[in-house]
DNA sequence: ACCTGAACACCGTTCAAGT
DNA sequence: ACCTGAACACCGTTCAAGT
């Protein structure tokens, strides 16, 4: 056997995350196993362990690719003009992209180092960079300037949201009652604003 | 071999999942296997299948045994003097519960159905549950006593506070960054309140 | 009526052996 | 330097055979 380079190690890399995504994305999670992919790619099992340390590794490089493509759906939405407008449309964003990837990002939204260990920087780096599309459309309502305050109340709302956004992916319609998931975060997200809204105005 | 009756089926089944929690609570999700439960209940794998349909069922009955709990641990808690009071209560109760359970918990917490098939009524009903106490923590901001209103900020509140705990789970320190996942609840939920109150006065 | 355990078709992961 | 595939120690699930 030995080497065929018929694909350099960039190569096969994109191959296998690409392998991933379809196989998560049309049999879920559960689908996803190396030999799997290693057919897939019409590689040998061997070959995702050369590539990859283990599955969880695997899994963590297509998570941070979903993350990837979300902030590169949401970072240019809030236009900053209107607060509740841009709002309005970072949350449409949010549930379009939650339509258009359901598996792969429900497969972020899952737990992820279940095994207890800490997860790596690079891939902490990807999950805070849509945290700072949020913090942008939040700035209207910290005209103080103050960073900290800003970015707290961004990594609130957006884990709300996620809340929400999971627990509609465990069950479509039954779990939240009569309404969608995506009227519920709309409503988390607005009576979340008037909220800061009255804060201010205390003040 | 045949029959022991060394236990009544009853008996089993709460051996079983006696086991299985004791598994997940040591070992986390991925330790939960049907050969490790009937080794640690002294049976053969077999009887695990004659007790559940298959491992998604027994898993399901483990978290609905914590759902039970869960409600237990926190039915009480609002008094109904003060909304603000009850609601700083019950955020305690519930990462109370959480510190307790934090493996049970999470295994709630994550995706139930993964195959897709929707959850079975008996096991809603228990996630309703919870719902409930929210309910009655939250009808002081609805006096026109509207149930459906009261029924949908309940859930977006909890759902919310779900998100927060669930990413803290995943990453106990650094996801969220400087501060708890348990500060973050009560801030979310502080300015949700705030948000309706002002909806409140602005009608 | 209940319980067993072999059997089947899978896993993740490793690593000597090949080119 | 890369790639293979057999090997190991597991899985979930089924079901004929036992008492």
């Amino acid at each position: 056997m030995g080497r065929r380079s018929d694909h350099s190690r960039g190569d096969l890399l994109k191959m296998a995350i690409d392998a991933a995504e379809r196989i998560v994305e049309s049999d879920g999670i559960k689908g996803l196993t190396a030999r799997r992919v290693a057919k897939e790619i019409g590689y040998s099992v061997g070959t995702i362990y050369n590539l990859f340390d283990n599955l969880d590794d695997l899994n963590l490089h297509m998570k941070a690719r979903t993350l990837d493509a979300m902030y590169e759906f949401v970072k240019d939405v809030p236009k900053g003009n209107d607060v509740n407008e841009d709002f309005k449309a970072l949350h449409n964003a949010y549930f379009e992209f939650l339509r258009l990837n359901p598996k792969t990002l429900g497969t972020i939204l899952d737990r992820v180092s279940a095994d207890g260990k800490p997860l790596p920087d690079w891939y902490l780096e990807k999950v805070a960079k849509p945290f700072s599309v949020v913090e942008f459309a939040l700035t209207p309502y910290f005209p103080e300037g103050n960073k900290t305050e800003v970015e707290y109340a961004a990594r609130t709302l957006w884990c709300g949201v996620h809340g929400i956004a999971i627990l509609e992916l465990d069950n479509p319609v039954d779990f939240i009652g009569q309404t969608s998931a995506e009227e519920m975060a709309l409503y988390l997200i607005q009576t979340f604003l008037k909220g800061l809204h009255s804060h201010k105005s205390q003040k």
